[in-house]
DNA sequence: AGACCTTTGAAGCGA
DNA sequence: TCGCTTCAAAGGTCT
């Protein structure tokens, strides 16, 4: 997770950083002209720099107040830089008038109780089980592995809208998230959402009542989230687990400057959510039995503190700044 | 009702 | 640093 300076949340030189980057969206030619790898590094040092130290307890440093927030809100968007669309995930961005632009991200990242579900069991790397569907049916249907000559982060029409679009976003208003997180109402309404079933346990109401902030969609999940319409509307099959396999296949198939136009949105989206929550961890998700450890407690929402004199050095692995393109390991062995 | 399946990638933790 | 685990989306299927 990358971890910004206070300096750097809502700085011009940040700023900046994302403005070339939508210019280098209008010209999609340009990364073509780079290897994924040069893509790669160059993203690594304009957004993943370690951040100063700060606590175990606040790992986050001090963020922008509302008013840079909204600043930097209003400016990404002047740069032309997440237009309406799929790939949109975040709240003040959101344009309700356009249906099919419904965040997965509620006001304040939380999630509706029905829409998010909770493994009981752990997984069993699912990655060594065995494909159960025979792919060849569906691939003589449809073809799994087409290039995308062009990534277009525009929507299906069609795609349908499973997630809850909060109020706050009337027509003609923009939803800016609050220093470190968003207005109290917003946290009023959302602290009642569970992100887990009114049927859970009463040791899980505690964590029930936590509001939920999802993790920010890498390259792949947006690749999905705008392909996945197509596939079903070419191999006519609804069942999620084959569309997912037909796109791992697809995403292999990609180029490497069709990959990369997706983990630079992937890297934007995670930079991003740094900004709207600058003390979520992708801990905070993980079952209550693996969050509650000696020396780290349960992270809560709202404004962090701003009393950085409590603050102390983060370990080293809480500032762990990893090359965000990083292969799976068995692209590492050289199946790409 | 809710977990499972299925994919890739990011994050975090322990060794 | 490596390996493992979990979660992110999605919706039909299964328990």
């Amino acid at each position: 997770m990358p971890q910004l300076s206070g300096d750097d949340l809502g700085a011009n030189d940040e700023l900046l950083a994302f403005k070339d980057e939508g210019e280098q969206e209008g010209k999609p030619n340009v990364s073509s002209e780079r290897d994924l790898d040069d893509v790669k590094s160059s993203l690594v040092n304009e957004s993943e720099t370690p951040s100063s130290p700060d606590s175990e307890a606040d790992r986050r440093p001090p963020h922008p107040d509302a008013e840079s927030s909204a600043r930097l809100a209003l400016q990404l968007q002047g740069a032309g830089l997440y237009q309406p669309s799929p790939y949109v995930s975040y709240p003040f961005f959101m344009i309700p008038d356009l249906g099919n632009l419904c965040s997965p991200y509620l006001a304040n990242g939380a999630l509706t109780s029905s829409g998010r579900t909770v493994r009981r069991r752990p997984t069993t790397s699912s990655m060594n089980k065995s494909v159960n569907v025979n792919l060849s049916n569906v691939q003589n249907r449809c073809s799994v592995s087409p290039a995308y000559p062009h990534v277009s982060v525009q929507t299906a029409a069609g795609r349908r809208i499973n997630r809850v679009c909060f109020s706050v976003c009337r027509p003609g208003q923009t939803m800016y998230p609050m220093a470190g997180g968003f207005s109290p109402a917003a946290l009023a309404v959302n602290a009642s959402m569970s992100r887990r079933s009114s049927s859970s346990s009463d040791p899980d109401k505690e964590e029930e009542r936590k509001p939920h902030i999802k993790k920010p969609l890498n390259a792949f999940m947006l690749y999905m989230r705008e392909e996945r319409p197509k596939v079903v509307a070419q191999c006519n099959v609804k069942e999620s687990a084959t569309i997912n396999q037909i796109l791992g296949q697809r995403w292999h198939s990609l180029s490497k400057d069709q990959q990369a136009t997706y983990y630079d949105l992937a890297r934007k989206e995670r930079l991003l959510h740094s900004k709207l929550y600058p003390n979520w961890s992708a801990r905070d998700n993980y079952p209550l039995s693996l969050t509650t450890k000696p020396g780290r407690p349960p992270h809560t929402m709202g404004p962090p503190s701003t009393d950085t004199s409590t603050s102390s050095p983060p370990s080293a692995s809480s500032r762990r700044s990893p090359h965000p393109f990083l292969p799976p390991s068995h692209l590492k062995q050289g199946a790409l």
